[in-house]
DNA sequence: GCCTTTCCGATGCACTTGCATCGTATCCTC
DNA sequence: GAGGATACGATGCAAGTGCATCGGAAAGGC
């Protein structure tokens, strides 16, 4: 057998470098070798690491999904003693928002391919798993406040979570306009939790 | 003198051609060729109306916050008689989230050019100054409310209408991606300007 | 009718793009 | 070691890019 490569650690390797080139200078900036070169490996091992450029975008769309996903999934598996639904609520948003710095790359990843969707159905896909995903997962915590007493029954769980959802959004795209602060728009969502909570 | 010719009027063609391309696919499929074809001009002419590449991408995105913007000054300034700041939010931020088909190619510019913004100082400056004139409109409609004592004083109004605006754009982002239809948006958004009724 | 002045469309150019090719270096089995 | 399969990096290539150039077309003043 031949010399063995662990393509699925490079292909995040890669799939990392693209997410910080589309942060650096948008998304038409990525070009194989740019790539590459900020990947520190040759064209080649890009190549044969992804049939197609548009594979390579995908599986950056895809590692971005997973990691923002499985962040807000490990929030709730985690908690051995049962936590406040407000505090579940509160890190699954602030962390869907990627609001802080470290996640700023990733933020610009998800808005470019927002709006790289139309060009390709694929891509549309993934986002739209990835939001249905969150959506079940703010669903459930709802509810779960509901169950502790936390959050009135008389709140929809599907309508305020499809809210908070919408607010996260919402903040990921003004604070990357530069429109907010990750401070006020730390605020803001707290704001909107607050109201759940009668 | 020689032959005249309505630039202005030409730029404006020739940004909705951008507009076009962008919500039909991406940002980077935008080139001076097919912007020119899509206007149905020569790329004479658009070299000629813009110098660069990239003024002709800042005159576009200049072109759709003028739009978004007047479409809300307007609703406010048209207003003879008096109306409810209900429905003035209502319509001004219905506007400014682009929910209806015909916004949602602006949308997609929109989105474009935010996510673009890293790459270039001039479009995040226009981003930002239109978002600034955006909240100063709602604030001004919120407190306009309170004048009417349609919304309760308590509410402080400079943290409700960056809310507003969040769920706004939360909602353009959503819809574009394929999450939400423009009516559950829709229904988002009045719930979002219940909550300030009192 | 001519001439000056502005505009236009085609073409050229240097460069980058995504992808294909190919000889070589690398590693595992025997 | 020897052999063979595999991964690699350099190079090639056609297509497409933004921008510069230039001959000629159109439109008014004289």
């Amino acid at each position: 057998m031949p010399r063995q490569v662990d393509y699925e650690e490079r292909r995040v390797r890669i799939a990392d470098a693209v997410c910080a080139l589309i942060a650096r200078s948008g998304m038409e900036a990525v070009s194989l070798r740019d790539v590459a070169a900020e990947a520190d490996v040759s064209m080649g091992a890009v190549q044969r690491c992804f049939r197609t450029k548009e594979d390579m975008l995908l599986f950056a769309l895809e590692h971005v999904s997973r990691h923002v996903s499985e962040r807000a999934d490990r929030r709730i598996a985690a908690a051995s003693e049962p936590q406040a639904a407000a505090t579940l609520l509160w890190h699954t948003l602030a962390g869907v928002a990627l609001l802080d710095a470290e996640s700023r790359a990733q933020a610009h990843v998800w808005l470019a391919f927002v709006g790289h969707a139309p060009a390709s159905e694929r891509l549309s896909a993934v986002l739209r798993e990835t939001y249905a995903k969150l959506h079940d997962l703010v669903v459930w915590i709802v509810r779960y406040g509901q169950d502790t007493e936390e959050i009135p029954r008389h709140f929809d769980a599907d309508q305020e979570a499809r809210s908070l959802l919408t607010v996260a959004d919402g903040l990921t795209m003004q604070v990357l306009a530069g429109h907010q602060s990750p401070e006020t728009a730390r605020a803001v969502l707290q704001r909107h939790i607050g109201h759940l909570l009668g």
